[in-house]
Order: C-alpha cells, then sequence, then structure tokens
DNA sequence: GTCTATACAATGATAGAC
DNA sequence: GTCTATCATTGTATAGAC
C-alpha cells in the first residue's frame, strides 16, 4: 500500500488542481479503466496509457508490477464491488421472507449491474464485461476461483427448490450466468440486426423483465 | 485463390511424403487453427507457427495477409460449415412435421456443436469457442452481422409459438445463444468448482437434455 | 519511496533478391 | 512462391535522480 511519507507532501496534494489532486498511483488506475472499458485490453498500449494519464512510463510496473498486473488490480476493486451489492440485495430478500421466490433470488443476482449502468459506474461495468472476454488466463483463474458469492445464491435457490437436486441447481445457476454475462458490445449488436432494430438494450426495465422472466422459466421447469 | 503454376509441380506434390503432402497455405491453415485452439491467438506468434508448418516465416503474410487474416481465414471456413450443419438439421425438422416442436427446432441448433466434440473436428470447435471470445473486431463483425442462418430460425421459432411477438422470439434466441456460446474453459472449471466436481461437461448427452430443457422453458413461458 | 530516462528482447509486418 | 534482412512497435527491466 502506498503510504504519504512527509506531512508537506499531503498538503501539497490538497492545495494542487482538481485534475492533478489524484496521486500516481490512482491517476494510472482510473485512466487504465477508462481506456480499456472503451478500447480494449490490447488495443491501449503502455505508452498511450501513461501519457493520457500524465505519468511516466515506467511508472505502471513501478506501481502495479505489469500492464496485466495493471488490469488484474482493476479487475479485483471492481468485482468486489459488485459482488458485494449482489450479496447485500440477497440478504435483504432472504432475511425477510423465509422462503423467497426464485425470482426475487435471481433479481438480487442481476439488479446490481443494471444499476451500474444508470449511473456514473458505467465505464466500471463496461470494464468488468470487457474483462470477462477479453481478460487473461489470471482474470479467469479469479472468475472461477472465487465462488463464495455464489455459493449463497445456490444455497437461497435450493431451499427455493427443494425438488432439485443440489447438482441441478448448480447446472441452471450456471446457464443462468451464461444469460447474464452475454453482454458485449458485438451480443447486442446481433440482436439489433436480428430484430430489424426491434430490440435494443435501451429499455433497462424491460431487459431485466425479460431475463427474469427467461431465467426463472428455466430454473423452475420440472420442479 | 493460390494455383499451382505448372504440371510438374502438381506430380511432386502427389510423390511427396504424407506429412508435406498440402501445400503451403493448407499446411498454415492446419497448424495454425491446432496452435490457436490449444493456446489462445495471442500466446501463439508468427515464429512459433512458421517453425511448426515448416514454412518461412513471411509465408503466413504472404497467403493471408497478416496474422489476423489468417485467424479471420479459419473462422470463416469453420463457421460456416457449423452453420450448414445447423441448417441442414432444421430443415430435416421443419419439412417432416409442419408445426415442430420447439424442443426440436433449438436441437437443431445445438446437436451440431455435440456431434463434433465427438470426432475428429474437435480442435476446430474448440477453436470456433476461442475465436468467439478472443477474437478481434473483424471477427466480431461477422458474428454479428452474418445472421442469416439465424433468421430461418427466428421463423420456425415463431411458427411454433404464435402467442409471441417476433420481437419476443428474437429476445429469446439471444438469451439461449448465450447459454450455448458458455462453453470456454474457465465456464465449465468455474462450473466444476461450485459443485464440489459434481458437474462436469464430460457427459454429452446429460449436457444436450440440461440445455434443451433450460433453453426451452425459458422459451415457452408465457406462451 | 517515488519518479524519470533509457535500453532491451520479442513481436507482426514488409521490401526486395532469387 | 519463397526467402533473407530489416523495420517500427510492443511490454518490460534497470540505473540513477530527487
Amino acid at each position: 500500500m502506498a503510504t504519504r511519507s512527509t506531512p508537506a507532501k499531503a498538503a501539497a496534494k490538497i492545495s494542487s488542481a482538481a485534475e492533478n489532486e489524484a496521486g500516481t498511483r490512482e491517476r494510472i488506475f482510473r485512466e487504465a479503466e477508462r481506456l480499456f472499458a472503451r478500447n480494449g485490453f490490447d488495443r491501449v498500449s503502455m505508452r498511450d496509457l501513461t501519457l493520457a494519464a500524465g505519468v511516466n512510463l515506467a511508472a505502471v510496473n513501478y506501481h502495479y508490477g505489469s500492464k496485466d498486473g495493471l488490469l488484474l488490480a482493476i479487475f479485483r476493486r471492481r468485482a468486489t464491488e459488485l459482488n458485494r451489492e449482489r450479496a447485500q440485495l440477497l440478504q435483504q430478500v432472504t432475511e425477510g421472507d423465509a422462503q423467497p421466490a426464485v425470482r426475487a433470488i435471481l433479481a438480487a443476482l442481476i439488479t446490481p449491474a443494471t444499476r451500474w449502468i444508470s449511473d456514473e459506474r458505467r465505464i466500471s461495468l463496461q470494464f468488468l464485461i470487457r474483462a470477462r472476454s477479453e481478460g487473461n488466463a489470471e482474470i479467469r483463474a479469479i472468475l472461477y476461483h472465487d465462488v463464495s458469492h455464489l455459493r449463497r445464491f445456490v444455497d437461497a435457490l435450493q431451499r427455493a427448490l427443494p425438488a432439485l437436486s443440489r447438482r441441478e441447481v448448480v447446472w441452471r445457476l450456471h446457464f443462468t450466468l451464461a444469460v447474464l454475462h452475454h453482454n458485449s458490445a458485438a451480443d447486442y449488436e446481433r440482436l439489433r440486426t436480428l430484430s430489424d432494430g426491434a430490440c435494443t438494450p435501451d429499455d433497462r426495465e424491460g431487459l431485466l423483465a425479460r431475463l427474469l422472466d427467461y431465467t426463472s422459466a428455466g430454473f423452475c421447469t420440472g420442479a
């Protein structure tokens, strides 16, 4: 963790201009997230990035070890934030109702992302979507090793669907996550083309309702 | 298209050893598909590839224009083959029965990929899965511009579900394609972890049945 | 501890000889 | 059609200033 070495330096930071306010480490973080989200990981070179952030070329390696390390740091922070929101919503649903409906549980899984799209965290969500599909082996390792937040969803779903075995619940959650992660620009572009412009993701409420209709039905079939 | 310049050259080809049988262009194609499927596009350098194929470094650029052009050429050929199999199966289903069930239509969409996994085209399918997620902007452009084969599925599904508007049919096909394309090694690794080893894609028949259960239910809900 | 300037090996691409 | 030599660009490593 970077610590401020002297009081004088901290004071200098406070009195500096607004855009230069954040430290080098954080400026790299913000600019990288923005550029990666917009252009993709591979299409942003270290020279592009450090120039845009107004820092030296070597600063990324100093603060994050490597370009991959930077990607990983951004991914960790944002993924943790999103998973925490999901966990909070799930807790609200399960503690109020002893046996919540499948649809309510799935809503806790889906709605945080739709919230982010609507506020200033849109860039962070775009970054996460890209990192999920373009990320390197380390990103993928996190994606499938860090499943603790998903286990809570499996538990809740199994309580809601006692007729299904735990194995079937996990299979259907696997399919449901596929639907939720199918959010790249290319996916929606094909949707628009295939529907001759009739289907767009702009209608957030309609999209959420359709997602819940489809995934709930898939989950509850035969149970 | 590369043409043989002299009869003598063609004769020399026929008499050559089996592994050196294919022309330079095709040898590059085969070795590239194999290496890209196994290691990913970015992790195979032009020097790795040309060394493995036993051709000169500059041969890829001569025959395919660029590394991206080579990726694109492989993708085009394999995607066309897969879509053709899907179209043939769909035609068999629709011409035999005036009003086929949704499940039968979706089976025509899903089963070609499961066939490829079981025979020597496994590498080609692995390549397609990788290209879909790791591919560049040109790959994505093909993915969402070339939707003619999907339109036939929309038509068939709408006939099977007259209560749904065409718009809703396209939305649900969009979700269904998400489930079908959620096939990367990382996806299955997470599934295995989350289920403590209980869920694996090894049981092809079971996987196909689960896919059809889930997607059919999502398609037919409310109709 | 932080930041800078600079050098380095590896990559995809290309020109021109044969 | 094929090959050699060479190019600009990439991510990374390091020595040294402050």
